[in-house]
DNA sequence: GAGCACTGC
């Protein structure tokens, strides 16, 4: 066996490149190595490390300097918050003599750290644990021995909080580095710190895709690549004459599809849409024009037509992947889901509409919008490359070359498209003040992030000089947004923890009910009477409680969830969040908090109306939300039932969601919070998870939100030094936009007039 | 006048 998987790994392309990659490691600190899924660079790149004996006596003797040097210095964090324990500077004693090379490897997606833990397990002959292993939220399989962690990489995150030098790992690999989640991109920023730190006793490899290595390579000061070749098949690209219309998408993509299976030869079809919705209806029309087809004489070779995305169940997921027989050829309408997460064997033809749905999150208004946007090239390539897994395989893009050539060259970065809050405080309880000016690979603009520390400053996480609170310090140890964690200090305070943590889990899972879309009407009907019967007036938050309750009382009975329309993979999720929770908030001290709220105003209340009859759990847990959401504050107006008028930003006019109890049961109270504000029109927001509280309780806060002196919080005095540098990247970044808009204009003269030479032509045909 | 892509601690 064992000399089948070394031949087996001998035939791996990155094979070729192994003494290459060796050199370069032992004289670099960074390197990046670029290569196509395929290479075997996850799964050998590890190995020849823990295996090469020189580099692993080297390291350690680095390491071993390093953290005596360290030891001696006696090295303390800049800010030591009193609530929190843990941080305490981490000096690993038995790290400093230690001969075993330690590395980590993180990557974006759980699924893809349990499968790689496995295979290089496998084909070490080990058992999982041993000598590699993976870690994930929930789930540990590695011990003190484990040599090679395969982790997520919001693990990573959370061990630099504790050892921001990463003393634990002598090796660093960011794994799919090109697909910048919102960890990866802060791993960057970290791990060049504390590598610069260790003086060479840290090894960070970084990679990627082939594409977009030199933001890579700027970031990391010219490291070297090394570029590995993957294994993949060539695939025939074809355009679309002219663009589709959004009314016009779902019946072309069909169409193509259709095309596709009566003329091409073997091998699956993939369909890409934005949404699942678009899935649904394309494989009901698709039915109905094979069906027209069929009937019109033509011979029609077997087909089979599936879905696939995100909110399905496992189940209807897993028929996709079953094998049809080999006259009959799959059709599949999928969204994002296959572009990276999920691969189909077999595929052997794509059909791309050029769009997909994207999330986007306005600093200004504290909105999230999901728009229909075009793709990025690299999407563009992504999903071409899907055809050529198993053989040579065409793609059928449903746009034009000139509305390719006009696409942006990468998919925006997640950091540059959320709320930052959670981000900044984890700078901030590491140290790193200045967040303004903070080295990331790309930056976030200016006011995403001054946004992002305005609400920490209302929910007390930092002090008017943007210093971090005890508090803060208190809202980072919970793998929360900060202002569910502010939420749930609160609730402790209040004696209603229990309850919050359950709500703020299942807040923390996708919707607890069954998705049903409304093309089926009676499950649509069914779901909204039972929603109905469970609506608590009390508002969403309480609501959701109610029946998560409910189904705990059930004995976390299926059937109960079943026949209550409820989702029971989120369910399960949701519990084992809450869990987690519980436990987090046991090592929270009361008695330490209690310093911050004696002054709490909210607190205060709280204590005065706790004995009196009329209260109940209810409001406490109300008061515990308004304490991390009052800004979400969002009062009636009286010309429409539904539309309310937020207390800040000023004029700001909000819509209910139609999925909240108020509008199941149609009534709409005078004052509300909210949790998320949301929406597909960025032009009006939706209030989502929306509860009924008394002005009165968040009237005193209303002073604050208008007050706030960004330019103290952002500790703007305090870079005087450093503002030359400042204005120099400014000034770099104007020119590049200015260039880009300049390009941009160029092209859109070009379409322009491509568009008219082509209307005069068809004049002049009809004359 | 609105209905939801994908991850992750």
């Amino acid at each position: 066996m064992s000399q089948e998987i070394q031949q087996f790994r001998a035939t791996l392309p990155i094979n070729e490149f192994k003494q290459e990659i060796l050199k370069q490691i032992q004289e670099n600190t960074f390197i990046i190595i670029t290569g196509d899924t395929g290479s075997g660079k996850s799964t050998q790149l590890p190995q020849y490390l823990l295996d090469d004996e020189e580099f692993r006596l080297n390291i350690c003797q680095k390491r071993k300097k390093f953290l005596e040097e360290r030891v001696e210095e006696k090295e303390q964090p800049k800010v030591q918050g009193f609530l929190s324990k843990k941080l305490k500077p981490f000096v690993p004693e038995d790290r400093i003599n230690s001969t075993d090379l330690k590395i980590v490897v993180t990557q974006p997606r759980r699924m893809a750290a349990i499968s790689m833990a496995k295979r290089v397990a496998f084909e070490r002959n080990q058992n999982l644990g041993i000598e590699v292993g993976y870690s994930i939220r929930f789930d540990n399989s590695t011990t003190n021995t484990t040599q090679l962690r395969y982790v997520t990489d919001g693990i990573l995150v959370r061990e630099c909080l504790q050892d921001k030098d990463l003393t634990g790992y002598d090796v660093v690999i960011l794994d799919e580095a090109h697909e910048r989640s919102l960890y990866t991109d802060v791993l960057f920023a970290l791990v060049k710190t504390a590598a610069k730190r260790r003086k060479g006793s840290l090894k960070v490899i970084i990679t990627s895709a082939t594409l977009n290595i030199n933001i890579f390579k700027n970031y990391f000061e010219g490291c070297p690549y090394v570029k590995v070749h993957g294994k993949s098949f060539p695939v025939e690209v074809k355009y679309a004459e002219h663009n589709i219309t959004q009314q016009k998408r779902n019946h072309d993509a069909v169409n193509a599809a259709i095309r596709m299976h009566l003329h091409e030869g073997p091998g699956d079809i993939l369909v890409f849409l934005p949404g699942s919705e678009d899935c649904e209806v394309c494989r009901k029309f698709c039915y109905e024009r094979l069906a027209e087809v069929l009937n019109s004489g033509v011979e029609v070779p077997s087909v089979l037509l599936y879905t696939l995305y995100g909110s399905q169940t496992s189940e209807d997921q897993s028929q996709v992947f079953q094998r049809a027989d080999e006259h009959t050829r799959k059709i599949i309408f999928c969204t994002n889901i296959a572009e990276t997460s999920l691969t189909i064997d077999n595929i052997g033809f794509v059909v791309d509409t050029g769009y997909v749905k994207q999330k986007v999150y306005n600093p200004r208004t504290g909105m999230d919008s999901l728009i229909i946007q075009p793709i990025s090239k690299t999407q563009a390539i992504q999903r071409t490359g899907r055809a050529g897994r198993t053989q040579a395989g065409k793609c059928y893009r449903l746009f034009s070359k000139q509305f390719y050539e006009s696409l942006s060259e990468h998919t925006t970065a997640e950091i540059m498209r959320v709320n930052l809050a959670s981000v900044m405080l984890l700078l901030k309880s590491m140290g790193i003040d200045d967040v303004v000016r903070f080295e990331f690979m790309e930056q976030p603009t200016q006011e995403a992030i001054l946004q992002s520390l305005r609400q920490l400053y209302l929910i007390q996480a930092i002090d008017e000089d943007g210093q971090i609170t005890p508090m803060g310090y208190e809202m980072s140890r919970y793998p929360l947004e900060p202002s569910y964690a502010k939420a749930l200090i609160t609730s402790k305070m209040m004696e209603c923890s229990n309850e919050m943590s359950a709500i703020v889990a299942i807040l923390s899972t996708e919707s607890i009910w069954q998705r049903i879309t409304r093309v089926d009407v009676d499950g649509y009907q069914k779901l909204q009477e039972i929603q109905s019967q469970h609506a608590d007036p009390a508002g969403d938050h309480l609501s959701l409680l109610k029946i998560f309750s409910e189904w705990k009382q059930a004995t976390f009975n299926e059937q109960f969830a079943k026949d209550t329309l409820l989702n029971l993979r989120s369910l399960k999720q949701a519990d084992n969040i809450r869990q987690q929770l519980q436990q987090l908030v046991e090592g929270t001290s009361k008695k330490k908090c209690s310093q911050f709220y004696d002054q709490d105003y909210l607190y205060k209340l709280f204590r005065k109306q706790k004995d009196s009859k009329k209260w109940n759990i209810n409001e406490s847990i109300k008061l515990a939300l308004c304490s991390g959401f009052y800004f979400n504050t969002a009062r009636k107006m009286h010309n429409g039932e539904d539309t309310y008028l937020m207390v800040y930003p000023e004029g700001t006019v909000v819509d209910t969601d139609p999925q909240s109890v108020y509008t199941v049961i149609q009534q709409y109270p005078e004052t509300v919070i909210f949790t998320e504000l949301g929406g597909t029109s960025q032009v009006r927001g939706v209030m989502k998870l929306i509860s009924e509280i008394n002005i009165e309780w968040v009237k005193p806060y209303f002073s604050n939100m208008v007050k706030v002196d960004l330019f103290k919080l952002a500790r703007i005095e305090f870079q005087q030094r450093g503002r030359d540098a400042v204005q120099e990247r400014r000034q770099k970044k104007i020119q590049e936009q200015e260039k880009q808009k300049d390009l941009e204009q160029k092209q859109k003269l070009e379409k322009h007039q491509l568009y008219k030479a082509r209307f005069e032509q068809r004049k002049k045909v009809k004359m």
